[in-house]
DNA sequence: ACATTGACCCGTT
DNA sequence: GAACGGGCCAATG
């Protein structure tokens, strides 16, 4: 059971001007309270593949920075604008309008 | 095989 | 409300 495979799959499902948290995607990719592996898996992945990495936010709704991600830095923050996504003036998304609600169809 | 790290989350101080 | 520490698993050197 490729636990990875089960991030990008959830990842993957997360529709279009909706945002998941990594505890979110954690708990549909059957890592509940291990969300580590969530983020480590979008490290390893990161946007060479085909995985939305961006509409995965942190659990307080804002976008999760990193140096060595993709040389950009508000670059996320411009996907998920695109999306449709709205800001709050601290730079933080708007959970209760776009936190993506989970169906219950995980496809595995 | 061991030690370190990594895009996190939660509870307590 | 902010800061600190603990915990979980996997990949890398």
């Amino acid at each position: 059971m490729p636990s990875y495979d089960n991030i990008y799959k959830v990842v993957s499902q997360i529709p279009q001007g909706k945002v998941a948290t990594y505890g979110q995607v954690a708990e549909l990719a059957n890592l509940c309270g291990k969300p580590r592996l969530v983020g480590y898996a979008l490290y390893r992945v990161d946007i060479s593949s085909d995985i939305p990495w961006h509409r995965v936010v942190n659990a307080k709704g804002e976008i999760s920075y990193s140096p060595l991600r993709q040389g950009g830095d508000h670059t996320q923050k411009v996907l998920l604008e695109q999306e449709g996504i709205e800001f709050s003036s601290n730079g933080k998304i708007n959970l209760c309008k776009h936190l993506w609600q989970p169906t219950l169809e995980v496809t595995y």
